[in-house]
DNA sequence: GAGTGGTCTAGACCACTGT
DNA sequence: CAGTGGTCTAGACCACTCC
């Protein structure tokens, strides 16, 4: 197994400081030569690197190596931004669109909404640190939703929300999932269209135990670790 | 991109239910010839479809259909026997291991334990309907953990420590995360050693507030989905 | 023993990136 | 335009499974 001691050799390299955060590595014809092997087996090391979270890659620009994790808590309704700053990380989030539409059998599921029910999908990305980790999809009934309209560039959704409803900070259920990523999410994301994409999807509640807010998150796994109920870990950055 | 008409192509003969659950795919060299390629392309396709949990591979047997998932709610310590009781599935979680071992500086931290700590380690693999699809690492600390060794095959590790002290059903706490299967983990799940699997890692406090079960689950994501807060969905089995 | 998946070689062409 | 990653071909050998 080559492939299992080119992945050890590549891993003592970043861990020893060598190749630094977010550093590209060589091509991978440049790595496949220096380990004596062809692409094939080289992509197959890394990809096992991949799945360890040291390393990603970004379509047609090649491998580089992965910063520190955020930690997310899906249990609690904070945003990315917040959670950056208690964790002290630089992270900016960007409107990609916002629609008023049709709402899947999957969302109104979730929402407790009638069939033809219209939603508001608000959608952004969240940027950690110059890079493209995670896509927001916001789906809010539209009885709310027009509250959205007055929504300026950067304004979190959750404080837009709370002056039209109070909610119940303890309402929020999750769900854990993993799916490849769409071709709009590669897009974004920059991905290779085959990537793999962790999802945490969170319906937040109000008072009165109404599903307000359904909040799909698709991250990069390598760059957002999921932790419920706890306090971020202190980092060592 | 060939791949991906190939992995529609299957995809296809999976839902409109030609292949069913459970069956084995051809094998490599003949669905490769089939689609007149190489079985270098054919496995991309095969991986796209284990990405989507629609099939999954066993070590040197090939690739098989993917049965529709147990939903696991982790903010329960309840096992896997009693969710499976409510889903009508067919389980049995059977015992791998039992041992008393330091704990590592994880496992201490989670537990809140003072260095050179001692826990048992109870290890059982979960089979779902004639498949592995999960293993779960328990550690319970030194004190009640002599607890254990009363423990009958069979028996469901809270039912034993709640014998010994009452716990608060409420006071649990967990994390997710994704990580390439280690090499006894492949022996046991039958896996290829470069699979990759979910990790929950639960833990479970007592009254007092104190740590006394961590579990770690590491399981197949096309056999398990994780579903937080919600009731299990309606199958449609 | 025949067939399988696991691993690997040594190329190739294309679309795209960065300069 | 040179170089890169994305995709694909057409083989090969080995260890293992299944019959």
């Amino acid at each position: 197994m080559q492939y299992i001691s080119i992945k050890e050799a590549i891993e003592e390299q970043i861990e020893s400081g060598m190749l630094a955060e977010g550093q590209k590595l060589p091509s991978e014809r440049t790595l496949a030569e220096s380990f004596s092997t062809t692409r094939v087996t080289l992509r197959e090391a890394l990809q096992q690197l991949a799945l360890l979270g040291k390393v990603y890659k970004e379509e047609r620009k090649g491998w580089f190596v992965s910063a520190s994790p955020l930690y997310f808590d899906p249990s609690h309704h904070f945003g990315f931004k917040k959670t950056c700053q208690q964790q002290k990380r630089a992270c900016s989030v960007k409107q990609i669109s916002l629609e008023r539409t049709l709402a899947s059998k999957e969302i109104a599921t979730y929402l407790q909404l009638p069939p033809f029910s219209y939603v508001y999908l608000y959608i952004t990305s969240v940027t950690l640190e110059g890079r493209k980790v995670a896509l927001q999809y916001q789906y809010v009934p539209d009885i709310q939703g027009s509250a959205l309209k007055e929504m300026l560039e950067g304004d979190d959704i959750i404080s837009v929300l709370n002056k039209r409803c109070l909610y119940d900070a303890d309402g929020v259920s999750f769900t854990f999932d993993i799916a490849p990523a769409t071709h709009f999410e590669s897009n974004v994301l920059r991905l290779s269209s085959s990537s793999m994409l962790l999802s945490v999807i969170q319906t937040v509640f109000n008072q009165a135990g109404t599903p307000f807010l359904l909040q799909k998150t698709r991250y990069c796994h390598d760059a957002i670790k999921i932790e419920v109920g706890k306090m971020p870990l202190p980092k060592t950055r």
